[in-house]
DNA sequence: CAGCAGATTGACT
DNA sequence: GTCAATCTGCTGC
């Protein structure tokens, strides 16, 4: 099977269910060519899923609208990368139809590609789980910055794949990280990511 | 090992 | 002015 038949078209991405892709997601491969450099990525480990106006944790909850958030509402699958604490990128995919903000947060990745480059990009020698083990270190390696937010996931620059099967019984859930501002909502369990997974991030191993 | 301060920018939750 | 979908490096046990 070449590359391209293995790509995620968009009818994955425009379903309604946003935390039901968020759990799919989970042993597909996310793949960036920056700059014409070597392709770099994973497979997805850990993601979280944002549910919209409805959801007090999203950026766009009750349809809140800025610059920032504007690419929320944009047609997916594209790219949301969001500057967050003053300096981590973070990586999300925005699905669903225009005007539906929902989106999915990718955690970690479990590194297969150019390895070599995002070792340089993260500024390491050697290859452990702080490579791409959290949510600002795997857009770090990937070289995926504040420019990438409103890139369309269908074209040469970030892209998916099919990737490996994750069975049911390996799929773990647990509340979202970091967002006890959320009220109830905090207590959401729409954070997936693979039990046993040595990839899974940091912040994520605490719970 | 745990705990915590610091980094630093955009939105106001 | 305050806090945020985070991570690092330093302190002290």
């Amino acid at each position: 099977m070449n590359s391209s038949s293995r790509r995620l078209t968009a009818p994955f991405f425009l379903r309604p269910d946003v935390v039901g892709i968020s759990r799919e997601l989970l042993g597909k491969c996310l793949f960036t060519r920056i700059n014409h450099c070597a392709v770099t990525g994973g497979i997805i480990v850990e993601t979280e899923a944002y549910a919209g106006p409805q959801d007090r944790a999203s950026h766009a909850y009750n349809n809140r609208f800025s610059k920032r958030t504007e690419v929320m509402y944009r047609r997916g699958p594209v790219a949301y990368v969001y500057l967050c604490y003053g300096l981590h990128w973070l990586f999300n995919i925005i699905t669903n139809v225009e005007g539906v903000p929902h989106a999915v947060l990718i955690r970690a990745i479990q590194p297969v590609k150019g390895t070599k480059l995002m070792l340089e990009r993260r500024g390491k020698s050697r290859l452990d789980c702080r490579l791409t083990s959290g949510p600002a270190l795997l857009s770090q390696a990937l070289g995926i910055c504040g420019r990438h937010s409103g890139t369309s996931l269908l074209g040469h620059e970030i892209w998916l794949e099919e990737g490996i099967n994750v069975p049911p019984g390996m799929i773990c859930s647990s509340p979202r990280i970091g967002v006890s501002y959320a009220g109830q909502d905090a207590r959401l369990p729409w954070r997936f990511y693979v039990r046993g997974n040595s990839w899974v991030s940091r912040a994520a191993l605490k719970k």
